[in-house]
DNA sequence: ACCTGAACACCGTTCAAGT
DNA sequence: ACCTGAACACCGTTCAAGT
């Protein structure tokens, strides 16, 4: 699901600063939030971060939400899907419900951003689509892939959004949980092959 | 759980500007965010609202931040709990869902701060004391209680952020669908009554 | 082509001043 | 006691100008 080299500040040989692009851009974004927290992100600061002017960055982004966006797609791409020919759904959809909660775990500010509609939705729709191919080679028709997508998604991600149990192992348990109570619920209640 | 009366904007007997209160800016802010969205309101517009400059609302409260989170708190009140004596745990735990749900679906915007670890989490906590107690009541122990009521607290707030499927009818059987599924995955793992 | 400076219309918040 | 005005340090964004 990666689709863009993570972007590496290098300098050039020389010294000469390397010229902006919306890859350094982004990288830089998400190296921000990382250190920092999405409310300090401004086209300002991004801007001192990369050595240049706010008003330099909208040459490659034409509004601070088109970038949050971008940022967001980064994050997304970071996500571990199934692989194309998985059809033990089981364990797939546990990897896939873990890898988003790590992800979660790495960038809490973001993750309002990763469920809400914005966007981003392009990338989570082909999250979703990958998703729901699984469901299908998992034997669901009809509304059924979408259904059982959308409920462990729910669930994924709602759980990323509690405020963490007093100890993060509890937390985990907690997690597992809910997540095996919900995929034994699925397989009773929808026709899923073994 | 609503403790506080609604806040109607009536004017004084003679006309006279009523004074301010914490009870009445909590009031119009939920109305301006119901009106507009939570990205415009901001400590300017709200005293305009209300006919005062924004440094007025100082006097009331210290921050915009604990603003936001005495709207939360107050959007939270309108959560339906199940009676303190209620047994029956799956219709408490299905009307819970949809009540949550309900609220979400009219203040849209202010759901990621319901489910965010912000300045409400005290009012959080006591919806969520209420639902263990009835877990409880279920014949749960031990983490038991904690454990269903994140898991049905996980599935129901993420169900709220995703994007909307593309009938409503759609959204709302997916919405049981999953509830459900999650519901009997507790049932069955869990040593609960009935 | 790419970046900058100054400017506009906003923010949250502080503080001294009004009544 | 309660509200206001002016000010400070920020925002996103536009636009004309530099190189």
């Amino acid at each position: 699901m990666r689709t863009t080299a993570p972007s590496e500040e290098l300098d050039c040989p020389g010294g000469a600063r390397r010229p902006l692009s919306c890859d350094r851009i982004v990288g830089a974004a998400v190296a921000f939030v990382e250190a920092n927290c999405l409310a300090q992100l401004s086209m300002r600061r991004l801007g001192s971060e990369l050595g240049v002017e706010a008003m330099s960055l909208y040459r490659y982004f034409p509004s601070k939400a088109l970038l949050v966006d971008a940022v967001v797609c980064r994050v997304l791409g970071g996500l571990e899907l199934p692989a194309e020919t998985a059809t033990d759904w089981e364990p797939a959809v546990r990897a896939y419900a873990r890898s988003y909660r790590a992800l979660a775990r790495q960038h809490p500010d973001l993750l309002p951003l990763l469920a809400a509609d914005g966007g981003a939705r392009a990338t989570a729709t082909e999250v979703e689509q990958r998703m729901q191919a699984l469901w299908r080679r998992a034997g669901l028709t009809g509304d059924g892939p979408r259904r059982a997508q959308r409920a462990v998604q729910a669930y994924v991600i709602g759980s990323c959004l509690q405020a963490p149990a007093a100890r993060s192992e509890e937390a985990e348990a907690d997690f597992e949980l809910g997540l095996e109570a919900l995929l034994s619920g699925l397989r009773t209640r929808l026709p899923l092959s073994s």
